[in-house]
DNA sequence: TCACGATACGGACCGGCGGTCCACATCGGC
DNA sequence: GCCGATGTGGACCGCCGGTCCGTATCGTGA
């Protein structure tokens, strides 16, 4: 046991979450067999397996990066996603930038959820912003029972809900997103189109 | 083609519904093979595929007359599940009646939207209630987005939600029941436990 | 009762999957 | 340049859902 990792066995790393990536993306999780992303990596199966153990570690492992972006961006990010900034502001950012997270990686979370059920709410990766997520909410309302709401929300941020809506439903995008953040203020009305735009857009 | 199907034919599809059920039940539908099926039933593997087309129908056949005995029961049961009762209590009790069909066909629910995405919402046997939802939603709330309103609930009543508040987040039954009735009236305080208990004692 | 076409049966068989194994190639410190 | 540690790749494995077809059973009309 060296170090870290001799230098070809990197490249092949790296080869493969790339063409595991660009298949998953194209095709879509489930058309997208081992084989393939092996021969599309140009390195044998039994190295992907050695690499990465087994199917669903590789999605794992292809999803990771993207949610360390935006764990970054809401931890250390300018406001007002980033710290600093006005909760009621914080709150909706997070919102935004959850859904947009949701909606981008939306095919590779469905996929995990499929091979390990719970994963979504269960999922380390997944925890650290659903307690983000109910932090805001108790800065924002402080009165009501935020872990249920953060179970509302959580859920209406899951990908196959949003993907329903989108995709069978025919809802655009901007109204998903709006009825999520109408969701989080139930007993008033929603705000009015305007200002759902102004913020979906920035 | 004779009229309707042969005695053995009749014989074995009740043979092999009966199997698929008990081991659906008992094992988890993922680890039940077609062909763990076959030998359990006493057919052989092309019977089941000659009478049922593949898996996915036959999960669907063994779901099948557990919604039709509930729909018999929405449109044809007594009051206040069925037609003829005060839109309150009728509006309670058919979300009483579906979580209670959700809850004991959970697995198979499950089994159903990872085969068919979606399906929960757009398969015809799931239509029907989710329209009645809708039609008694639209008596007690006229003056609400009904569409909105029958969608979170639908949502808050998918197989996948209720299991992972119940076998994850250790919720019991009844707090899950209690939250998905608090959810139809968002802007009122929650009713006592004491309401709680007597409706869904009934 | 029997004969015969229509229908149903069942298990060998198929292609493809995720995952394993191991003879061989490659790396990199000395 | 040597050599043990590390990595490689594709043949191979067991199993899956699904098909095929020679054989058995049904039920009708005579």
């Amino acid at each position: 046991m060296t170090g870290p990792e001799r230098a070809d066995a990197a490249r092949n790393r790296a080869a493969i979450l790339a063409a595991a990536a660009e298949l998953f993306d194209r095709d879509g999780v489930e058309e997208v067999s081992m084989n393939d992303i092996a021969r599309h990596a140009g390195v044998g199966k039994g190295t992907i397996f050695r690499r990465f153990g087994d199917r669903t570690a590789l999605i794992e492992a292809v999803l990771l990066p993207r949610a360390a972006a935006m764990r970054r961006l809401v931890h250390h990010g300018p406001p007002p996603v980033g710290p600093g900034g006005e909760p009621l502001e914080a709150l909706h950012a997070l919102l935004d930038t959850l859904f947009d997270f949701v909606w981008a990686n939306r095919t590779l979370i469905r996929a995990l959820e499929h091979r390990v059920p719970h994963s979504y709410y269960a999922h380390s990766s997944s925890r650290y912003w659903l307690d983000e997520l109910a932090r805001r909410l108790t800065v924002t309302h402080p009165h009501d029972d935020t872990e249920y709401l953060t179970h509302i929300l959580s859920t209406a941020l899951r990908a196959d809900v949003v993907d329903y809506l989108v995709s069978v439903r025919g809802m655009a995008l901007d109204q998903v997103r709006a009825g999520l953040h109408r969701l989080a203020f139930p007993c008033v009305p929603p705000p009015s189109l305007a200002d759902v735009d102004r913020r979906s857009v920035s």
